[in-house]
This record gives structure tokens, sequence and C-alpha cells, in this order.
RNA sequence: GGGGUGGUAGUUCAGCACGGUUAGAACGCCGGCCUGUCACGCCGGAGGUCGCGGGUUCAAGUCCCGUCCACCCCGCCA
């Protein structure tokens, strides 16, 4: 017998039951005389008591307890003494004053604290996982996770979905991210990939007439990592057949709406505001915009068109552009701290940042070239008032959009300007195509099964392949959902006419054979009564990344991966025996 | 592949610009005392490959070069 209950739901209904506990000792306090424990499991932390007036053989016991020591305790649940209660903890009223002390597990000295109020160095919270899980913030990480694949599980269900797996050992697609691959034994030579995402099963799915499915699924891509990317992570992966865009949307609305009432008693407000792309990149600079700052990117061609400022009217006269972005509160910034501002503005891309401080007139090296009316003009559009700074970037359209995006939300964050909260949008109409420069060829800016608009079918169809203009212009029905300023999932209604597939490929210059080896089986099916079908998928880890409020999805995720895609807590990757290479018919060349 | 920050006691850090006593602090650990603590308190103690390798120097934690690791970012991520 090891417990009658877990140590966080002691209750003051126990108060005079004998009761018995398992736990971990958490922290002790040894008087000597009186020794207090915090006995702590996953649901909390309740304070034992070991008296040499209730058992004096606990009583000595206990003085060799330990920091993270495993023991069983048994006694009997007592009203703290007036004045010692404890408003701290849920069970601050109550104590067990222990009769029976029994040390299942002894824990050697951690290689860092539990309480540990200072943050510890991520390698080691990697390396001893098991320990750093053990904390409570963790903990909750991984509930909240369970939670929210419930509620996932539980509101697909209810609207008819069925999960249903898909392979693993799958076959490479070399269209996108890096695959991993695995070798094929009883095949010398060939090799399985691990899915980007089961997008060519899921599609298959829908031609077997499955009409709805879903599944929390693990993907894999072998590209460099960042604090929102893993190389193996989730997917809330969703296909449905004789749908359009809307039914897709809505129904993720309405999930995510369930999933935030139940997860967080957070209620979203719906319909999510939507945005064209080409409308996002205009306003906020990036096709995955913080809604949570009001503040937009301005169009300012027209008016540095007014002033003799060489580096705008170059950019123009370059077919680039000139925008700005105003900085509230910021005319007070010295020479030092817009030099910084510079930088930042250089890192991103751009050659330089102007700026003109509105402090009683218009402070700046290059107010000279603009009249006054001018300047007041382009206050007024910005909505820059007094003790505001105007930033202006003049470059391609690409550099002015990514420099004022990512100055729009780096300044909001120092202005706290950014609100609590989430706010979710739809980011619509996205471009069909783009144009890889390196590979000379359209590539699929979504993925070659994408449907592109109805109104821009005829196009694609009539289109010259080698006509860049007006297949650059063609919109997908293609969509993005995006929270906080990250893209938490994506996709499209595709294809299911032979003939637009067709066309397509060609326009990206795959060749039949290419087609035939990179997705020969879904093109094969989809000759076979496909119906009109589309779906999402949506990162799992960042939605709950954003839900519980961490910088990184690696706080979501029991067992991530460094940087350098290393598990430093079972060592992965690592050499393998010579017999097991030679088993795969592989020879290195290191 | 590139840019940046960091690496000193078990942990979190100071020391490094300006090279020069025995490399410090807090927490943790060990021992002792302590009957109402809750980050318990008090007394005492142990604990260091200054990431690793090379170089400069009479002398390197400190300066230089290289390298490894963690994190942030760019490229990359249909």
């Amino acid at each position: 017998m090891f417990r009658d209950k877990c140590c966080g739901e002691v209750g003051e209904r126990d108060i005079g039951r004998i009761l018995t506990l398992s736990g971990w000792v958490f922290r002790r306090r040894d008087h000597g005389g009186l020794i207090f424990v915090d006995l702590r499991d996953r649901t909390g932390i309740i304070q034992v008591v070991f008296s040499p007036e209730v058992s004096p053989d606990s009583h000595e016991l206990a003085h060799t307890l330990r920091t993270e020591y495993v023991i069983t305790v048994r006694g009997e649940v007592r009203r703290r003494p007036e004045g010692t209660e404890n408003p701290d903890i849920p069970t601050g009223n109550l104590e067990l004053y222990v009769s029976e002390l029994r040390i299942l597990s002894r824990a050697a000295p951690l290689p860092f604290m539990l309480d540990e109020p200072k943050e510890v160095s991520e390698y080691l919270r990697l390396k001893f996982r098991y320990l750093d899980l053990r904390r409570p913030e963790m903990y909750r990480n991984l509930l909240m996770r369970h939670r929210v694949t419930k509620l996932v599980r539980d509101f697909m269900d209810s609207k008819g979905f069925l999960e249903i797996e898909t392979p693993m050992l799958t076959k490479s697609t070399p269209e996108g991210a890096r695959d991993y691959l695995v070798p094929s034994r009883v095949n010398p030579g060939h090799f399985y990939a691990l899915p980007q995402s089961p997008q060519l099963f899921k599609q298959i799915l829908m031609v077997a007439g499955v009409d709805r499915y879903f599944q929390i699924v693990k993907c894999f891509r072998d590209e460099d990592l960042r604090a929102d990317r893993q190389p193996e992570f989730t997917q809330i992966d969703v296909e449905m057949s004789f749908v359009d865009m809307e039914d897709v949307i809505n129904l993720v609305e309405e999930m995510l709406s369930f999933v935030f009432r139940e997860a967080l008693s957070v209620d979203l407000s719906r319909p999510f505001p939507r945005f064209t792309y080409a409308e996002a990149m205009e306003r906020f600079g990036t096709d995955k915009p913080d809604l949570r700052l009001d503040l937009e990117l301005k169009e300012m061609g027209d008016l540095a068109e007014k002033g003799s400022f060489r580096v705008f009217l170059d950019a123009i006269s370059d077919g680039g552009r000139v925008k700005g972005l105003c900085g509230k509160g910021m005319a007070g910034l010295s020479r030092r701290e817009i030099d910084l501002l510079t930088e930042e503005a250089q890192s991103y891309g751009a050659k330089g940042l102007a700026w003109i401080k509105v402090k009683g007139g218009f402070d700046s090296p290059i107010a000279k070239f603009f009249p006054t009316q001018v300047l007041e003009q382009m206050a007024e559009r910005l909505g820059a008032e007094d003790g505001d700074l105007m930033l202006f970037v003049a470059d391609s359209e690409e550099v002015v959009h990514n420099t004022l995006g990512r100055l729009r939300v780096s300044i909001g964050r120092r202005q706290g300007l950014m609100r609590d909260g989430y706010s979710f949008c739809w980011i619509l109409d996205f471009p069909l195509l783009e144009w890889d420069p390196d590979e000379g060829r359209f590539v699929a800016m979504h993925h070659p099964f994408t449907s592109p608009k109805e109104e821009d079918i005829p196009l694609l169809l009539e289109a010259d392949p080698q006509d860049r203009q007006t297949l650059a212009s063609l919109k997908a029905r293609a969509y993005d959902i995006v929270l906080n300023g990250y893209e938490i999932g994506g996709g499209s209604i595709r294809i299911h006419r032979p003939d637009i597939q067709k066309k397509l490929f060609e326009v990206l210059n795959l060749s039949h054979d290419e087609v035939e080896e990179k997705f020969g089986f879904l093109i094969e099916a989809l000759k076979y009564g496909a119906p009109p079908h589309g779906g999402i998928a949506l990162g799992l880890d960042r939605l709950l990344m954003l839900m519980v409020g961490a910088d990184s999805i690696r706080d979501v995720i029991a067992f991530p991966k460094t940087q350098k895609a290393q598990c430093l807590l079972s060592g992965a990757p690592s050499p393998v025996q010579e017999r097991q290479l030679k088993e795969l018919h592989i020879k290195l060349d290191l």
C-alpha cells in the first residue's frame, strides 16, 4: 500500500483521518526536534511533520532524508496550529503527522536544484530531463499537452472524423525540406524517408472515401533548428472531402474555440480576422502578423517623391519602395540608441534606416530634404505625434517589408504596446507559385497539389509556361492560420482535376518521369474518382507553446533535441557498429 | 554555411577592458546545534582540468589563434 490519495488531493475533510501518502522529498526543514518535509507529487505539495512524540523511530529516520528521496508516510492529517498556515499552497492549512516512514528510494545530490529560482542552463535541463520534468511548471506543460490532444480528439470525433495512422517508413519526396532517410536492409541501396507530413496519404484516404480524416502525428524535417522548430514535431493533420475553404476555416475556428474554452477558459472571438497575403505584407510586412500590436507600415513613396532625399528617390526609380513606421514615444532616443536601431534594421537586410524625430518641429538629418508641409503629411499618415519617432526604409519591396515588419514587432515589445491574449488571423490568397532563382523555375508556394483560385484556373490552363508575369500573379486556394505572430497552421483545397494537375506540373517544369517518380502513386489514385477535397495541418507544438506562454517549443515537448539536433538525454544520434552498417550495405565516407 | 551571446565550485554568477598574493559570493553538499518551520535559523567544513588545444609572456581565468558545447538569429524550413 503506497497511498490513499495524492499529495495535492488532501483536503479539509481528511482532518482526523489516518492517511498513507507517497512522493518525493521536495524540501526539508530539520529543526532537530521537529522535522518538516514538503512531500511532492505531480498533484501538489503537502507538509508532513516528524515529531519524536508521535513516532521516535520515524523522527530518527527522518534525519537521514534528503532532497528527492522517494518516501511513503502514514499518519494523521491535522489542521495546522493557528498562525502556522501557509497561504501559498492549496494544502497550506493541513499537515500530516507521521507515525510511519518508509524510504523507498534514495537520491544522489542533484545536478541542479528543482526549486532553483534562477534559470538553469538548458544543457543541464535536457541532459537530466527527468529531473527538469519534475518541476511543476514543466509538468503543467505536459498536462496541457495531454488535455489539448484529448480535446482535439473529442472534437474531431464529434464531427465525424476518423483518426487514421499513416506510415512512418515512407517514400522520399525531393520537393520541400530535406528528408530523414532510413536504409532498407532487404532492399540494398534503397531508403525509406520519415514523413515531412502525411500529405500524400491523407489525400489518398479521400480518394478511398474516408471523407473525414485527422491524425495527431509526428512529422520530420531535416533542416536547421530554431526556438520554434524541432527536427521532429507534431501536427494536427486534417483532410475533408466535398468541402471548400470556408468549411475548413470554420472547422478550425470551431475546434480552436472549443480547445481554448475547455483548456484555458478563454473565449475566442469569431470569426478570426482575415487578410489577403498582399494586404498582410503591405500593412504588417509579413505573412504572419502579430495582431496584438496595432502598429502598421505606411506607404511613403508618394511623399518621398515630393522631397529631394536621394536614397528615397533612388529606391523608387530602381523599382523599390519607401515605407514608414511610427516609433511611439521614441523621439527621446539618443544618437547611440538610434545607431543600435539602425544596426538592427541592417541585420534584417536594409542598407540603412532613415528617421525623423517629432519634437516641437521635425528633428532629423534628412528633414532638410523635405518641405515642412510634406513632413507634416508624413507625420499625419504615420499617426506620429509630438514625442514620436518616424522611421523609414527605402529599398526593394522585399527588404522594406522584411525590415519594417520585424522592426514593428521589436518596437512594439520595447515600447510595451503589445496586448496580452491570443490574436488569431487567417492569411488568404497566397500566390500559387514562387520563382526560385536558384533552380531557375517556379516552385509551389504551398505544395504542388494546391488548387488555384477558381477564377485563376482558366489563366493557368492557358498560360504559356514561359509567361512569368501571369504565372506569378496566380492565387492559390491556400490559407495559413497565424497566432500572435507565429504561423501555427496552413492548408489548401487540393487539385482533383487531372488537367489542372498536369498543367501545374508543366509550369513547375517537372517532367512526366519526375512526376511519376515523385508522386506517381497519388496521380494514379486521382484517376479513379477523386472527390473535391482539402485540409489543413496545425502545428501542435507551437500552439501549445503559445497557450502555456513558453518561449520555445522545447518547453512543451517531453524530450526535445538541441539546436544541433542531438538528444542530450539518450545521446542520439550516435555511431553504430560496423556489423549494422554492413547489413544495410552502407559504407561511410567521412 | 554565416552573425551574435554565453561556458570559472554541484548550481547561478563575480573576477577578464588595465596579465602579477592562496580564484571569490550566494545557494546546494558534508558535520554539529536547534520543537512550528515553510527559500527555517545558527556554527564549522569540504568542494576548482577557470570548456578543450595551441600560442604570446618571466608570469594567462584574464591577451591572441583554433576548436567543442548550449542558446538566439540569418540562410534553410514545398
